[in-house]
RNA sequence: GGGCCCGUAGCUCAAUUGGUUAGAGUAUCGGACUGUCGAUCCGAGGGUUGCGGGUUCGAGUCCCGUCGGGCCCGCCA
């Protein structure tokens, strides 16, 4: 912390003095943290975000302050005025970095007195979210609390520094923007002046930079706030803020540096941590079949094991469902719990309570026995030996281990199986509940497809969004498959230049390479089905924009939150959060969202139509 | 829209699995104590067990509903 002006207040911060101030004169003001009245000396524990001061009040010396401080409460605002002084050789407290020194105060203005405080204001957590989300500005007062913010503080600047070193230029884009269709669900804000009519607040920058970048800004970034009005996670809030980046003549690699670089530097700077650089590229396909996830946690094992292979092999290998399911699209996946990690049925029974919560129809296992038997699991007595045999080679059990297999439409598999891994990974503390565990595995998932299919609606749509780059070598599959809705279309093996940023299982950026060129975007636009009207009607003004000198351009962003917390390693992202907002979108503090006067809402134009309440059965 | 978990003193939790007057730590208030530092010691106050209904001789505990909180799936490029 650089120095204080001093003014009438405090000369200096709670928690800056040293044995080197011996003998000063000093003014200091802050909260009363503890009061030890030990009956003739008083000591007070003065507090602000920077430390803590012990102040002493001796009947002999003190006088009258010593009276006044008797008086002092918890969380009282105070000034004090004294003389430092060095304590006693065997009365220093080596926990505080202000412990060789005490004040001798001989002056103490209260400047404030306080309640008793809902939540005690100490370091080590003492209350729960509901509590400390409603009484926000005290959990604020914890000193970890102030710590993060400054952490944040520090990282946004290390960006600023990196980015702007590498030619960027922090440009602001509107939060009140035109809805366009696709994407997250935006919050609405109506327009006064124009009723009927309404604002949505910018979900992200993205047309906007892209813009920039057709008027020649050329390397563009902004730590700027975004709106999404979707159902939260411990990782998501109804605004957040993201770096957003968009550069002109670049190619993917080029972004990648860029990124890294800034990444590094926030590493460097808060942590003291060099990161090797580059980070490492995991392609998508490898990233779903090995983890069956496009962020997977990489810090322990337990990697999937793909199987349907196998149960082609042998025709479902008497397994009827496993038969069905492989032969109608779908996949099958295989995990082995080593068998140090012991699973009781009853606990088998729990997980498959977890995974039926996520869309699973049951949980199918198997206990290695001697000889690769698979002891009195259910699947044991109908499983053929053949391929009992190759699910235990193609899964390296051994006697003990506990398999653990899924069998499903992909999606379904995947996110099972990969909520599945990380459960056990962290129930058997392969991973940490939250926090890094010392490692900090941040790598690239590369070359995604560009489309994915819509079983609901039976056709392709895009993956993201629609105006993500192909892969060159991808533009003939592309062109044959505009036409071809069907399943099998050679759609489904077009790649794009689509990357994100994992660490530790969570994707901390997102982006691409653009598709800056009329012809391509509109072959995409014909695979996705859309006319060249309503092309023209959602996306207008982008993609006359881009008929003007688009040059070749791409970017990303990074989930500010999300990094921010990671790197500190607190428990909920809520904490790098300086007033976030619960699970539901409310404020805890001031209850937003709130009704509003009527006035406002005939101002707008808008009426309030609530659903009927359901009427109890 | 769905799954799982939680709700007891200001805060964090317990209550022998349905059994007497619901406890502890901490915080608060009062008292004692002249070197503490998570001070210590003594004492006090503090509860509609979220709310409503049901089962039972008896409910903090079991059941149903409801409200609130958390985590996840769907959703979120």
């Amino acid at each position: 912390m650089p120095q204080l002006r001093p003014n009438r207040y405090r000369t200096h911060t709670c928690g800056a003095l040293r044995a080197a101030d011996v003998g000063q004169e000093i003014v200091l003001s802050g909260w009363v943290d503890a009061n030890r009245d030990m009956g003739g000396v008083i000591f007070i524990d003065l507090r602000d975000r920077t430390g803590v001061t012990q102040l002493v009040f001796d009947p002999q010396r003190s006088g009258g302050v010593h009276a006044e401080a008797a008086k002092l409460r918890g969380e009282w605002v105070v000034q004090a005025k004294g003389k430092v002084v060095a304590r006693p050789a065997d009365r220093r407290n080596t926990k505080l970095e202000t412990g060789d020194v005490e004040i001798e105060v001989s002056e103490l203005e209260v400047l404030n007195r306080s309640k008793t405080p809902p939540i005690e204001i100490r370091d080590d957590l003492t209350a729960g979210d509901e509590a400390r989300l409603t009484y926000r500005y005290l959990d604020l007062r914890r000193r970890p609390m102030q710590r993060v913010l400054q952490t944040r503080h520090k990282a946004a600047m290390a960006v600023r520094n990196h980015l702007t070193g590498e030619g960027f230029t922090e440009v602001e884009t509107p939060f009140l923007i035109k809805w366009t269709p696709g994407g997250a669900r935006p919050f609405l804000v109506p327009s006064r002046l124009h009723p009927g009519k309404f604002y949505a607040l910018a979900e992200s920058p993205q047309l906007f930079k892209q813009l920039l970048m057709v008027a020649g800004t050329d390397r563009y970034y902004q730590i700027v706030r975004c709106f999404r009005d979707e159902d939260l996670r411990i990782d998501r809030q109804p605004e957040f803020t993201q770096v957003d980046i968009e550069m002109s003549f670049v190619e993917q690699d080029d972004i990648f540096a860029s990124v890294e670089g800034a990444i590094a530097a926030v590493w460097k700077e808060v942590l003291g941590i060099e990161l090797k650089l580059p980070f490492e590229r995991v392609p998508f396909d490898e990233a779903m079949s090995r983890w069956g996830n496009d962020k997977p946690d990489r810090r322990f094992g337990l990697e999937h094991v793909e199987l349907t292979e196998v149960v082609k092999k042998h025709d479902g290998g008497g397994i009827k469902i496993m038969k069905a399911v492989a032969d109608s699209g779908g996949i099958v996946k295989g995990l082995r719990l080593p068998k140090q990690h012991e699973m009781p049925r009853a606990q088998i029974d729990k997980l498959e309570t977890f995974v039926k919560g996520m869309g699973a129809k049951g949980l199918a296992w198997a206990k290695i026995g001697p000889d690769g038997s698979w002891g009195n699991a259910p699947l044991a007595k109908v499983i053929a030996e053949g391929m009992r045999k190759d699910f235990n080679q193609a899964l390296g059990a051994e006697e003990g281990d506990l398999l653990l297999f899924q069998f499903g439409p992909e999606a379904m598999v995947h996110t099972v199986m990969a909520n599945l891994r990380l459960h056990l990974g962290k129930k058997f503390g392969l991973i940490p509940e939250y926090g890094s565990g010392g490692k900090w595995d941040f790598f690239w998932v590369v070359d995604p497809p560009l489309f994915e299919y819509d079983e609901e609606h039976k056709r392709w749509v895009a993956a993201h969004h629609a105006f993500s780059m192909p892969h060159r070598e991808c533009l003939a599959d592309l062109e044959r498959g505009a036409g071809d809705q069907s399943h099998a279309s050679p759609l489904k093996q077009v790649k794009c230049y689509r990357y994100d940023l994992v660490l530790n299982g969570y994707e901390v950026a997102g982006g691409s390479v653009r598709i800056h060129r009329r012809e391509i975007q509109r072959l995409v636009f014909q695979a996705l089905g859309i006319s060249e009207t309503e092309e023209q009607e959602k996306f207008g003004f982008l993609l006359d924009a881009f008929e003007h000198g688009a040059p070749p351009h791409g970017g990303i962003a990074m989930g500010w939150d999300r990094l921010v917390w990671l790197l500190s390693e607190t428990e909920s992202m809520r904490d790098v959060f300086a007033f976030p907002k619960n699970q539901k979108g409310v404020d805890m503090m001031n209850g937003s969202p709130a009704e509003v006067d009527g006035a406002l809402l005939k101002d707008c134009a808008v009426k309030v139509d609530l659903p009927e309440p359901e009427k109890p059965a």
